[in-house]
DNA sequence: TCTTTTATTGACCGTTCGGTCCAAATCTAG
DNA sequence: CTAGATTTGGACCGAACGGTCAATAAAAGA
C-alpha cells in the first residue's frame, strides 16, 4: 500500500540525523540550507517539501535529537540495571566521555539551543523546555529511588541541580575545557548529591 | 596633547557597550553589521577603523564583557564587606535577579559565546576560558577562606561545581525557566558547598 | 595658509542567503 | 495507456550579507 505519486527517494530519518549533526555542531544561523544540501545531497526543494522551511527543519532537527540523545539519556536514568546514583552517574558522564573519548565539544544541542536559538524563537525554547522537563523528572525519579525518606522538595532541588550541572558541564565543554575539570566537577556534585 | 588628524565623534567605550548588548543577546551571526549601525548611530568604514572586521568587533565586545561584567563579578567575589560563602551565595544571585527583577534573559555572554562561536573561532574560545578563569580563581578564594582546613583539592573543586552551575543557571535562563528554579537551585548548591 | 593625518559618509562590490518555481521524472489508480 | 499525484533537479529571485573605496570633512603642525 503506498502512496501515490513518485516516491520519496531518501530515508527521513536518515537524513533528519545528518542535519541534526550540522545544527548540533554549528548553531541554527551558522548552518546555512547550502550546507545541509552538501551534507545530505539533496535539493533545496526536496528538503522543502519533506521538512518546510529552515526554522520548520531546525525545529524537527531538534525533535529528533530529544528522540534520539535525550529519551537515550532518559532511558539510562530510568534503568533497573544500576542502582538509582549510578544510573545518575552515568548520567553525568556523558559529557565527559564525549570530551575525552570522541573528542566531541558539540555540548547538548539542547543546551545549544537555549543559548543561541531560545531567546529568538518561542517554539524553540518551548522544545528545549520540553527536553529538559523530560531529564528533569527522570533526574528526580532516579534521586527519590534512591532517598525514598528525603521530603520531595529537596529531592526536586536535588534535580534542578544536577540537570543545572550537566547543562553546565555541557556549554563548558564547548568552550575547550579538560576531560579532568569535568571528571572532578561530577565527583564533587556526586558527593553532595549522595548526602542524606 | 591630541593626536593629529579628524578626531573621532564617538566615544569607544559607550559605542562598544551598545555593541556587546547585541552580541550579547542575539549571539554572533544573528547580528548583523546593519544592526549594529543602526544601534550605533555609525557608518560601516567608522566601525571598521575603529574596531576592524567582524569577528574583531565581536572580540573586543567579548573583551569589553570581561572588563565590565565579569571584573564586576569577581570584585564581588573578593569583597571584604561580606563572608566569603556570602559572596559566593551573591555571585549565583546575579542569574536569578537578572530575571526576576530585570526579566533580562540574556543570560552570561561568555556562556553564549561558548555555546554559538567558540568551537568555530579559536580566538573566541581563548577569551572564553580567560573569562571563566578568573571567576573560577575568585570563586576558589572565596571559598579557601571560608573554609580554611579544606585541602585545596576539594577547595579547587567546589569551585569547579559553582562555576559550572552559574554556567548552567545562565544557560538554563536564556530557555525561559523560572526565578524560582534558579532559586532553589542556588539554595541547594549553597548547602551543599557549605559543608565542611 | 598649506600640508598631513585621520574620521565620516554613502555609494558600491561580489557573494551568499533563504525561498520559489517549473519542467522533467516517477510512482498509483483506473 | 492515460490521468493524477508527488518528488526531483536546477534555474531563478530579491534581499541581506560582510567588506571596500573614494570623496569630503576636520583636526594638528608647519
Amino acid at each position: 500500500m503506498q502512496k501515490p505519486g513518485r516516491p520519496r527517494e531518501f530515508d527521513q530519518d536518515e537524513t533528519l540525523s545528518k542535519i541534526m549533526q550540522l545544527f548540533w555542531e554549528h548553531g541554527y544561523e551558522a548552518t546555512g540550507l547550502s550546507d545541509i544540501m552538501a551534507a545530505t545531497g539533496l535539493g533545496k526543494a526536496s528538503l522543502y517539501s519533506a521538512f518546510g522551511n529552515k526554522q520548520s527543519i531546525f525545529l524537527k532537527a531538534l525533535a529528533h535529537y530529544e528522540k534520539l540523545v535525550v529519551d537515550a539519556a532518559v532511558l539510562v536514568l530510568r534503568g533497573c540495571n544500576l542502582p538509582p546514583l549510578e544510573r545518575i552517574d552515568a548520567f553525568l558522564s556523558f559529557p565527559i566521555t564525549a570530551v575525552r573519548d570522541h573528542k566531541d565539544r558539540r555540548g547538548c544541542f539542547l543546551c545549544n539551543a537555549a543559548a543561541d536559538r531560545a531567546s529568538l524563537d518561542p517554539d524553540t525554547a518551548t522544545m528545549v523546555r520540553r527536553g529538559y522537563q523530560k531529564m528533569r523528572r527522570a533526574i528526580a525519579a532516579s534521586l527519590s529511588e534512591a532517598m525514598p525518606n528525603l521530603p520531595v522538595a529537596r529531592i526536586e532541588a536535588r534535580a534542578d541541580v544536577v540537570l543545572t550541572i550537566y547543562s553546565g558541564m555541557r556549554v563548558l565543554s564547548r568552550s575547550g575545557v579538560s576531560g579532568d575539570f569535568l571528571m572532578i566537577t561530577k565527583a564533587e556534585i556526586m558527593r553532595s548529591i549522595s548526602q542524606i
